[in-house]
DNA sequence: CTCCGTGCCTGTGAGC
DNA sequence: TGCTCACAGGCACGGA
């Protein structure tokens, strides 16, 4: 599932190779994931655009499109994108393609069909939730004094709960969120309220840590996940926690523990995140 | 404010 | 071995 390293690298990975060309085409072969906008008028709209940049706030990438146009793209759970040489090799998970000016071609596909399009005119995409709500950890003005000032009024939660609310901190999933957890040697349903200084100073570390790391790895590939060319990531062969349900703690060797916290499926260490 | 349940989907794999 | 069915989870929404 494509959480904020994943989707880290489609921006980069997309910027190099789609900025400056021209989408031809647009072949919709589903259209559930088209939010506020007709299939036609999707289509009309797209094409003939240039695209000028791709950028990436939480879980959400935006392509910035030559006439003023901003699509906004989540991938949810198996939403992702391919970048490669025509004629398209499409599948029954191919949603959509965009046939580009060129010798390739983009292709959005979405086993599931969570994923979501929407489009926004440049001058009120700055309205756009995707763009007002939480806060973006890789963005400069997160520190750990921001990220103090976040944990406060929400003392009652778990920490699970807080670090996957979007409306906080935008990015992180399940998978991200239990590593940092542990990397920080902290409990899934510790309390925000309980955390000490130094605490909360190892949560703030943990959280940068493993992202930038899931963006070095070049992702995490438990499943679906694979980049615009079709390569898994890496970030799967570093996990300590996650999918690790009854395997040694590679620090301490006791069994890892998988239990639901605030509604997930949650995995830690409990003698290095004891309570 | 907190947190649970439901719906949206389909591939996977645990368990019979 | 073959089948069924619960489960996986991001997010929006309704409700306790």
């Amino acid at each position: 599932m494509p959480e904020l390293p994943e989707v880290e690298c489609f921006a980069r990975d997309l910027r190099k190779c789609v900025k400056g060309r021209m989408i031809e085409a647009v072949q919709l072969s589903f259209t559930g994931m088209l939010r506020g906008v007709a299939p036609e008028e999707f289509g009309s709209m797209l094409t003939g655009k240039v695209f000028q940049d791709v950028q990436r706030r939480g879980k959400y990438l935006f392509f910035y499109l030559s006439g003023e146009l901003v699509w906004e793209v989540h991938l949810r759970m198996t939403g992702y994108f391919l970048f490669y040489p025509a004629p398209a090799v499409t599948d029954k998970h191919t949603r959509a393609l965009f046939i580009l000016q060129g010798t390739n071609n983009l292709q959005f596909q979405d086993i599931r069909k969570f994923g979501t399009f929407r489009l926004w005119q440049k001058e009120d995409f700055h309205t756009a939730p995707s763009m007002q709500r939480g806060i973006d950890p890789l963005e400069d003005v997160f520190n750990l004094h921001v990220f103090q000032g976040l944990l406060y009024r929400r003392s009652k939660r778990s920490l699970k709960y807080l670090l996957l609310d979007q409306s906080v901190i935008a990015g992180l999933g399940n998978i991200y969120c239990d590593e940092a957890l542990f990397r920080a040697r902290l409990h899934p349903a510790r309390k925000v309220g309980d955390l000490t200084k130094d605490e909360i100073k190892r949560l703030f570390d943990a959280v940068l840590g493993v992202l930038q790391e899931g963006i070095r790895l070049r992702g995490t590939s438990v499943s679906d996940y694979r980049d615009i060319w079709g390569k898994k990531g890496h970030f799967q062969d570093f996990l300590r926690v996650y999918r690790r349900k009854n395997k040694p703690c590679f620090l301490c060797g006791e069994t890892i523990t998988r239990e639901v916290i605030a509604g997930r499926g949650t995995h830690y260490c409990p003698r290095c995140q004891n309570h």
